[in-house]
RNA sequence: GCGGAGUUAGUCUAGACCGGCAUGACGUCAGCUUCCCAAGCUGAAGGCCGCGGGUUCAAAUCCCGCACUCCGCACCA
């Protein structure tokens, strides 16, 4: 399976296509889900629901997408999500301007300097640009938020360009209502905004993305005081320091030998690999990768990257970024709130560690790793797991005559509201199996004439294609058995 | 943003060099038939050929601009 088949799979069965395609003005890099893809997004979302906020006792919030310009202030996104770029008078061309000048003089300008320093260098050292020769506008800063203007005055106020700048600004309301105690994961899902210059490849380079984000608060003097770490230490994660080799290692080694800081990192790496174990995505063909100083995040003093393996290459699916005291320091400091909370009788400012989840990009996984081309019996199925399948079953009649409709109806009806089920009646039976097969319902039952004589239907399994035939009265347990979440 | 290649129905696609009724397949819908794995038959719907402009008696086709998609570069918390 490669990229192309997935696209066009996500186009005929309505998982998702590109927004606004009926007009010529379309923007790139917006994407809407269709009934496939928002089904398999919710089911997604409840699993990381279970697997990671229940499991380790998570607060969830919702925060607005919309937040002022202090935030961004204090955030460091202001200066530091902006780069500061010089487009060429004669090709267009754009570069760096910091870069750019310290390529060619050597001299070095910060990259969060006014721009009038980079205008005053580039005509004292009269830069010019390396592929035509031509003169420079003037610097400007192109920053990836998107910016809004609230009310008659037009405000400046921002698209947040990630989720979690509302769980640092919520943490000591949260704490003291919810009565937190460190460790403790925030957790948000959530849409995010980015102008990226150059969105790609659908749903993998969005400019309106969704997240699912977890921060989580702790004491940085007790980062090896994990509860729940001897529930993990067993897991195996795949680990590549120094972008060498991939090494299998379980948590508990890979914090004894160092190649992990600490057992609260360990631990929630461990958690995140469980989760998309159940997702489907092949783990095998994961890796948490430690990311140089260069290629960390402004905030960040320590990150893995995890990362799996697809047709288009490594794709980043978390970034995992133990963001120390920064977000809560900064935020202190323009807003006058305390942080400071009381752990042990000990007052600490908390550090975040954060583990950043692109959920457009881990459905974009899910589609590919279970994508089956099935020769023999000339069909692509989704072996979805049974729970996160758009559909559940198929409820589908043999033949439409000889009062078959009507009892399949009858049993519909029974169940839709339960299930995510989908009647139908037209066509060869055969046909109606493929078009399960393609959004991956992992089950399919049929009305036959010996239903009207015996109440029973027949049960088809996706994968194997096996039928076996059970009551109807057993039709609930049996379906619920079979797409429950693990 | 730069360079390259593209854009024709839900999907894939012929036609473009050489301007003249937009082709085929799959899919979809209805009916017949069959009755458990994309069978067959009949019929139907679905396109301002990416958008805008120009040349021309006539533009999917030639020219210009723009948008989008893909590849490479650059960018990427």
């Amino acid at each position: 399976m490669n990229y192309d088949q997935i696209m066009q799979l996500a186009l005929e069965r309505g998982f998702y296509f590109p927004s606004c395609e009926i007009y010529s003005d379309a923007q790139a890099g917006f994407w809407e889900y269709g009934p496939s893809g928002v089904s398999l997004k919710s089911k997604f979302i409840e699993l990381w629901r279970r697997e990671l906020v229940r499991r380790d006792r998570m607060l969830e919030i919702d925060g607005s997408q919309i937040m002022s310009q202090s935030v961004f202030v204090a955030s460091g996104h202001l200066s530091s999500f902006a780069d500061p770029i010089i487009t060429c008078q004669k090709c267009r061309s754009i570069f760096r301007a910091d870069k750019l000048i310290a390529e060619i003089t050597s001299v070095v300008v910060p990259e969060s300097a006014e721009l009038e320093q980079f205008d005053k260098v580039i005509a004292e050292k009269d830069v010019r640009c390396p592929k035509c020769r031509g003169n420079f506008d003037n610097a400007k800063k192109f920053n990836m938020m998107f910016k809004v203007g609230i009310g008659p005055q037009s405000e400046a106020a921002y698209l947040r360009p990630e989720t979690c700048q509302s769980i640092f600004v919520d943490f000591p309301r949260l704490y003291k209502t919810m009565r937190g105690r460190l460790p403790i994961g925030i957790a948000q899902i959530g849409k995010s905004f980015r102008n990226e210059i150059s969105p790609r490849q659908s749903l993998l380079r969005l400019r309106e993305f969704y997240q699912a984000e977890i921060e989580v608060f702790c004491n940085p003097d007790k980062l090896n005081d994990i509860d729940g770490f001897s529930e993990i230490e067993n897991t195996e994660i795949r680990l590549m320091i120094d972008d060498t080799i991939i090494k299998p290692v379980t948590c508990k080694e890979a914090v004894e030998s160092g190649m992990l800081p600490n057992k609260l990192v360990a631990y929630y790496l461990a958690l995140l690999v469980e989760f998309y174990q159940k997702t489907g995505i092949d783990v095998n063909k994961s890796r948490f990768r430690k990311l140089g100083d260069k290629e960390k995040a402004f905030y960040a003093s320590v990150a893995f990257d995890f990362e799996v393996e697809t047709t288009i290459g490594w794709l980043e699916l978390v970034a995992c970024n133990y963001r120390s005291d920064y977000d809560l320091k900064s935020h202190g400091n323009v807003s006058k709130e305390k942080f400071e909370v009381l752990h042990d009788n000990v007052k600490v400012l908390p550090h975040v560690f954060e583990l950043s989840m692109g959920i457009d990009r881990s459905l974009y996984t899910i589609l590919e790793h279970n994508y089956k081309e099935d020769k023999d019996n000339d069909r692509i199925f989704l072996s979805l797991k049974p729970y996160l399948a758009p559909i559940h079953v198929g409820v589908l009649s043999l033949v439409k005559k000889d009062g078959l409709a009507e009892k399949t109806e009858e049993i519909f009806s029974k169940i839709k509201r339960k299930y995510d089920a989908f009647l139908d009646h037209s066509g060869a039976i055969g046909r109606r199996y493929r078009r399960l097969d393609e959004v991956g319902a992992p089950l399919a039952i049929t009305i036959d004439h010996q239903t009207l004589q015996d109440d029973t239907v027949t049960i088809r399994i996706r994968d194997s294609m096996e039928q076996e035939r059970i009551k109807i009265s057993d039709l609930d347990s049996h379906i619920t058995k079979a797409t429950s979440y693990p």
